[in-house]
RNA sequence: GGUGCCAUAGCUCAGUUGGUAGAGCAAAGGACUGAAAAUCCUUGUGUCACUGGUUCGAUUCCCGUUGGCACCA
């Protein structure tokens, strides 16, 4: 059977040089499962692999759209799929990596089918809420959907707001339209963590923001600074620097949110992938041979499991 | 060298008219179904610089020591 082999982790922990020689090993492509370095104008800023990197191994979702298109989990979910079912009539393996929570659960587990919400609504939607309040959007949800009221987080309103606009939509309950129930998958799954010590970890981070620096991250948020509304931008390096050319504080202040939130980032990321009990954790740290030594005999565990 | 001010959580500080202390930030933990690098929730014990004194009781008052800052020499 195919498998999928994912290596996620937190930011700046080194995943693109692990399935860099995990997937030369392999000789599988590479499936990038990040939400910002599919985007062409932003590179440095997201530590998208380099050019010499894709030349060693094959990547897809690399730079591939515009900040202009809005994107989402949902059509990652559609064009992964689409995409791994083209490659697994090649490659018995296929390599998928990055920091992306929520996509990487979409590819795994799925979404529910929900319609897409149209500009107009999530703007009617915000623009009450700006006006009335988070009681508004709370007192929405419980008449629209008592059901969700009583496992959201009340104090989210991107949480409230979202299922207002479904509820409004569909004319159903949000909740009514969540399945809860994982969607079968062609492929085998083997899910690997890479982490290291705390310290060590946010140590890189601050290192590789500098590093970003010096390789013109600036210059990179001023050449997309007109579109800085976008979603696409609400990126940790960009909204800092849009702070800073907005002059509410210098480039040193800039630089030092950059990195903290960066940290604050990567334990987010470790707090959703620690939940997941079918992740197998590497120590970065560990040398190389090692850490293959134990995937290959996960990749052979998970398959007899399976019989 | 003299005088004055300061020394409290990782950082910046507040406070206790003497009954062993609390904010912001940092940090830690958690949530998460089409904005997810997004959006939210929870968590504050620290020899109150050190030594001695007064006191039933001192982080708080007093003497001294050390360190810092300011001014005067």
């Amino acid at each position: 059977m195919k498998v999928l082999l994912l290596i996620v982790g937190p930011t700046g922990v080194g995943k693109t040089e692990l399935a860099l020689r995990v997937a030369e090993r392999y000789g599988s492509p590479i499936v990038s499962c990040d939400s910002r370095q599919i985007f062409r104008e932003i590179p440095i800023g997201t530590a998208a692999p380099t050019a010499d990197e894709q030349q060693r191994v094959k990547h897809y979702f690399i730079g591939e759209r515009s900040i202009e298109e809005a994107y989402n989990a949902g059509q990652y979910e559609r064009d992964a799929l689409k995409l791994l079912d083209v490659l697994f009539a090649k490659h018995d393996v296929v390599v998928m990596t990055g920091g992306s929570m929520l996509y990487a659960d979409a590819v795994c587990k799925g979404l529910d089918d929900l319609p897409s919400v149209p500009f107009s609504v999530r703007a009617d939607v915000q623009r009450e809420y700006e006006s009335k309040g988070l009681a508004w959007l709370q007192s929405e949800v419980q008449r629209l959907d008592p059901v969700y009221w009583e496992e959201v987080d009340r104090q989210n309103p991107a949480r409230l707001a979202h299922c207002v606009e479904l509820c409004r939509v569909t004319g159903k309950p949000y909740s009514a339209l969540r399945s809860h129930t994982a969607k079968e998958r062609p492929f085998r799954i083997v899910k690997i963590g890479l982490d290291r010590p705390r310290a060590q970890l946010y140590a890189r981070i601050d290192e590789r923001v500098k590093q970003m620096m010096a390789a013109g991250l600036l210059e990179e948020a001023k050449a997309v600074y007109p579109k800085r509304a976008l979603n696409s931008l609400q990126t940790v390096g960009y909204k800092e620097l849009f702070a800073y050319l907005d002059g509410q504080y210098d480039l040193e202040r800039a630089v030092e949110l950059i990195q903290q939130n960066s940290r604050h980032y990567a334990k987010r990321q470790l707090t959703w992938f620690r939940r997941d009990k079918e992740i197998h954790w590497l120590n970065a740290n560990d040398d190389y041979e090692k850490n293959s030594n134990s995937i290959d005999d996960w990749l052979r565990a998970d398959s007899v499991q399976e019989e």
